[in-house]
DNA sequence: AAAACATATGAATAATCATTCATATATATT
DNA sequence: AATATATATGAATGATTATTCATATGTTTT
């Protein structure tokens, strides 16, 4: 008995249309970790707060506090978003005393922020 | 009786440490719109079935089967994010027959994703 | 030592959203 | 005309997540 090997998978409810573009097209897309690396990365750019705060960083660095202030939101609030960014190694923090001074880690947020701006303004 | 007009918000549960800094940063804000117009461009990049259906865009046109075919996901799932993409003016489409093709509607894609990867790849 | 302050964090809540399922619409084929 | 195909879409569901609230930790001041 002949296997079905079509390019034709359980998961689509279709038939393939244009078979050679979607062969020419799958082996140029880049490894899936990278494609979820880059969803991650831009699902933390993709909040209004974190976006500020990054903006905020590239000026200056500051603390909690003064974000806080900056942005008239709880210093929890904050906090919190700090984690996600530092997780996602956008910013880096150093100690003085109780106070606790958040930088930029990354060189080309300010890059990516422009290219996006680019397009929003562009139409 | 003095008004009391420090730079003390109500949302905000502690004190301005460095008001001229907080200044300084608030004047070099972008407006409120843009930053919330960027947060909503890169929340659309925050998944990676967009990513996908976008970096695939970006080699070929294609139709709705052949993306869900290329990502084995249903037709259904598909034409739901490309109507995502749609509304945020990323990709655009035309009709021949009953086959839809989807195209990138902007140059820049491609540009946003690459800095992201230098980020990805950096550390 | 006690009080005040800056920050961090766990749990709860409310809101958002990706996918699925069922079905509608439009076009092509028989 | 009837059937098959490609796509679109509304409603439901489950998962994720931003903020709040309460509280913990660590540091400074009194």
């Amino acid at each position: 008995m002949m296997v079905d090997n079509r390019n034709e998978l359980d998961r689509c409810d279709c038939n393939v249309i244009h078979e050679n573009v979607v062969n020419e097209v799958r082996e140029k897309m880049p490894d899936e970790e990278n494609l979820y690396d880059l969803a991650e990365l831009f699902k933390v750019f993709g909040d209004t707060t974190r976006i500020k705060i990054l903006w905020a960083l590239a000026e200056s660095d500051m603390c909690v506090c003064d974000i806080s202030v900056l942005l008239n939101m709880t210093q929890s609030a904050i906090s919190h978003q700090l984690r996600v960014l530092k997780q996602a190694r956008l910013v880096r923090n150093r100690k003085d005393g109780k106070i606790v001074f958040y930088s930029l880690d990354d060189a080309h947020v300010k890059q990516i922020f422009n290219q996006g701006l680019i397009h929003i303004n562009e139409k």
